[in-house]
DNA sequence: AATGAATGAGGATTCATTCAT
DNA sequence: TATGAATGAATCCTCATTCAT
């Protein structure tokens, strides 16, 4: 047996005490769910979904493997669980700088404020680039009623938001507009963190224009997605 | 061997005589290599790439899996070969479209132009958006030069073209906004081709709006983004 | 908690009003663990003794899942009480039966008896098909005893009355018979009711001697098992 | 970690020469099917199928898990692929047996001619008696095509030499007779050989009825069954 | 070069049973 | 007694890749 067969203690559970009671209570049990989420999420940060089992994911949040079941329908459910968590951390965050904005805002304070907020949660961007590759594959239909009619509420909040902050934007348009802006993050997530060896191969400067800057890229061409608007 | 362990023959393959003979000349070897990919190709379009075994395309190109490997190192370096094929393709059908363009361009010309150049490559565009979670991922670094050097080559040429048909663009910012379109791409197909159990929640009418066209907002925000350079 | 992880209602459970009170007199928990079994034998007509599981069952019943080991220490043991019920409905069955044949019958008329007693209990026949290898695997020793001993004293008064049914078996062949008929009703259920796919094969016309009627089959060796022992 | 998780060694394997070549033509593929069969006859010879695991067969037969699926697609298959050897094996034994019969052969005869093949086959009755249940539930229709089809080339070829041998059978009622036989092998298996559990219940004098002894029973039954053809 | 038999790592998931409340 | 949250054992099978022939 090799050495790598041994469990290699798993750091990032900072030994909290073992929460082994029973969720009996609702509050309990989605104080439970959280914690289940945020194990995920610690470890996420960390490694990559491929990468992550449910038995480390348990270990992590101090419970039996079949306890994630219990909450969590697949894997991939737990995964759209966390999407939609970091989802709803981002809309939130945009919700609040949107609120001290000037209106009308300049397209381009707008941009930054968009950019700033992805810049500090790269692990959100990398979930929404798997959304619909690996989450959205193996998840229940009733799972996916609940993410993308939470979803859908906070696009219609922070899409009204917009259009006030933005008064080109017609009714709709802001929502729309963040789905555009959606496809362009997971576009980019993709350019810009390629694998190891693509890494290894653009670092040649004849290759560098592969090397994509996510957030200097999102903000030139959001602004432009903007201004395009605005001039119409 | 007796039972009915024997898949049942592969209807796709158009009975082509077997070519079994050893391709010991350059050529020969080339064109079993294009054989390979044309095989792949063929199966890839009534597929996904994750239920595509090599074993599957070994028998519709009439080797052994085993040859298979002769040719390409992984089942990746497959399929980063397939991309690249249909990469330039996909130019050279835009080189020559742009090649019978009004100079200067409309910016909604070039973009019906490309929007027209994708409509008709489902194939190309599945194979873009599985490019660096897939692909990528389990290719060698020669492979990945190969195909970068390759890609590079091509963005440039078309680059130049645009920066041709486009006079508000400056030297070295076609290839930029190739890149860009790519990402636009990916980003696009992802949400406008979802799993089966997110097109089933999302044919409820009030969910209608995460129902993506991808053409139709390729066309948007491409223009957007035209527009928004032209106006600088 | 939000998700769709609630199973949806069974349909089965015809609204019932819900029984929760605690059950302290004997006569209640005997109730109860009636109660148990009807739920589970209404639930194993319409599936497999594999698909059924305890969930199922307390939820058809109206009670926590943890509420049924209370009354039965495995799965099986709850099956094999259900088996001896089934049994004693059947012996019922065949005692008023045997209550109103002319004395002697004929052994011909004693099989048209017992086949059209097991005609109408298909439920009854698949359980014991499957009380060997399935129900008396996990159960214990004490569940075996009060099975076994029930079963015991069913026989032997059944058997009595087939003894003064049938003159040429003498004392404690009647018991056997009832013995020797088990293993056969076992074997015909077995080659009876075989599996989807078998059937599937043996709905080709070469094959249809596997199509084994369970009746028929019964009927004819009954029949000449019975006339074997007339005849000694 | 407890002693019971380290693998025993397996006995049962005499250290045959490990035959590691590839199996390229035709027969040694045979040959190598072959011998999986014998390791896992051998194992279940100690064992019981629930108990085996294709991994404790793949040791044994001194190959890789995944060769095993080479041959076999399912583990159900593999035994079913047993099960049609054991079978066949006991048609041959039985066919030259009754080669050397007088003819027209006492029914009392044939009975312990077959009862005597069966005798010294535990094995082969433990896997008729699991057949419909386990073997053929996730079996493909493929393999059960060839499993019944042979079956039945041999039910009806000895069936013929029993027609021979009792002359009171007409034609198509040897094979008949061997279904209906079957049927008893595999209710008085169940009977004969209960869980531990049960024998120990059933070794209390009271309860001995229930000691059914294979043998004794089926001579008894198949005698019967026999007499009762006679004297139609 | 070509073949195709052999390899073996790898992980989600179910569900009977337990036990804290 | 009743509950239902928590447990965790247990194993089949796929398929890219290798390598003997």
């Amino acid at each position: 047996m090799t050495a790598g067969h041994l469990k290699s203690s798993y750091m990032t559970n900072s030994q909290q005490s073992p929460l082994r009671k029973r969720a009996r209570q609702q509050g309990q049990k989605l104080e439970r769910r959280e914690a289940i989420l945020s194990s995920a999420w610690n470890l996420f940060q960390q490694s990559s979904y491929e990468a992550l089992t449910m038995d480390t994911i348990a270990r992590e949040a101090q419970l039996a493997k079949g306890t994630l079941f219990l909450y969590f329908r697949t894997k991939e459910e737990l995964f759209l669980a966390l999407t939609l968590k970091q989802l709803t951390n981002w809309f939130d965050g945009v919700d609040q700088q949107l609120a001290v904005l000037l209106v009308p805002a300049e397209p381009a304070s707008l941009v930054e404020l968009l950019a700033a907020s992805l810049r500090e949660r790269s692990g959100f961007t990398r979930l929404l680039a798997i959304l619909a590759t690996a989450l959205e594959q193996n998840s229940s239909v009733e799972a996916i009623l609940v993410f993308k009619q939470e979803l859908l509420e906070r696009m219609l909040r922070t899409g009204k938001l917009l259009e006030q902050a933005l008064p080109f934007l017609s009714a709709g348009e802001g929502a729309r507009l963040l789905m555009q802006l959606q496809a362009l993050v997971i576009g980019l997530q993709h350019l810009a963190h390629p694998a190891p060896a693509v890494q290894q191969v653009i670092s040649v400067p004849a290759l560098q224009v592969f090397q994509v800057d996510f957030d200097r890229e999102f903000r030139n061409i959001a602004l432009a997605l903007l201004k395009g608007l605005e001039k119409r």
